[in-house]
DNA sequence: TCAATTGTGACACTGAGTATCACTTTAGCA
DNA sequence: TGCTAAAGTGATACTCAGTGTCACAATTGA
């Protein structure tokens, strides 16, 4: 039998990588992310530049890490979603989660936000991030369509989307928490016209 | 007097840049961008590595610089268009001088494509550029209404637009060319709602 | 208890990007 | 035409991210 896919090792694994970055991240926090350097996190963590290395591909994920869910939460919304109205509407609600998910705990989110619009590589990274969700996203909005629309129709509708979600997470993050998410979400939507909902196809 | 903005040394500087990128070109297509370091563009070149690394700010760069003039180009379309009809219309006819300086040659265009969307790397300063272009793009835009918008609804469609215009470069440059590219940025403008047109405030 | 797998640290290496210095070239002016 | 201040150049040294390899230790599953 194959290893089990939550095997000690996973866990283990997962539990340091979460140990090294909570430290890695006072760090950036107390001395800058760029000033901060990998022999820096070794020896504030114990373990050698080595091993540090082998628990993130790169500095940046050592923060951004944390937001990897989104990705898939997103497309499992999607996935789970009965209502069958327009591409618009759908992506909306399967942010639902994602709001969910970052008010779990609003000020350490806040905390990571700050020290990642504060960095440019960091910010750079998030970016990236953002845009490696797309294609799982597009992908599943088509999968059930009997009559999808064109490739290019629905990555500008994902890609808008989660330019909304960027934009109004960068909103919630300058307005400190005080303004509420789901809202600045709902005005990015809005922003673009909520008579997407009239499909061509 | 301070010199002239248009001294000689500047002119000098913007064509040796010309000409290193273009053999610098050559060698990237030739080996692969990755492939390719500093020391053997400067062999290539003929220029030390330090000079040719005071030519650019890093190896990306040495590509991407072309397309810099776009983000100006998109601003100035915008500030001396007359109509003053919604944004989303606004941003829309400021893409044409972009689609001119592009067709200026297709080819020569295509090829640098090619070359940015087959190198991770590369596509990915090529967002963080087209990143870069959108605070100037907002402020313009927020420039001339007597009532503006709220920052995050101009930033949503700014951001938004500009996403039509990278799905419809990505699309026409899979298509090799052989679709028209203004189509292609209509369709995506229009995926996101023609009915945008109808302003809330 | 044993064998295979996986984690670890030490080390060496490549290459991007920064910084400094002495030297040369050139622009602009007297 | 010749002078001078400014800008360009090449050599060199440096930091640090990220990759790769090795021998050794720990752990797991049988």
């Amino acid at each position: 039998m194959p290893p089990s896919p939550v095997s000690v090792r996973a866990i283990s694994r997962q539990a340091v990588r979460a140990e090294l970055a909570r430290v890695a991240f006072n760090e950036f926090c107390a001395t800058g992310f760029n000033q901060v350097t990998f022999a820096d996190l070794a020896g504030a963590t114990g373990v050698s530049r080595s091993t540090f290395l082998r628990y993130f591909t790169n500095k940046e994920d050592v923060v951004l890490f944390l937001f990897d869910p989104i990705g898939d939460t997103i497309v499992e919304a999607l996935a789970s979603d009965a209502r069958s109205d327009d591409d618009w509407h759908a992506l909306r609600r399967a942010l639902n989660p994602v709001v969910d998910f970052l008010m779990r705990d609003t000020s350490e989110v806040m905390a990571f936000l700050d020290l990642i619009y504060e960095t440019p590589a960091l910010s750079a990274r998030f970016r990236e991030k953002q845009f490696d969700w797309r294609p799982n996203i597009v992908r599943e909005l088509q999968r059930n369509h009997a009559l999808p629309d064109a490739q290019i129709v629905t990555r500008v509708r994902v890609a808008a989307a989660m330019e909304c979600f960027a934009a109004a997470l960068a909103a919630w993050r300058e307005s400190e928490g005080r303004e509420d998410l789901s809202t600045l979400i709902d005005t990015s939507f809005r922003a673009l016209g909520p008579s997407i909902a009239i499909q061509t196809s």
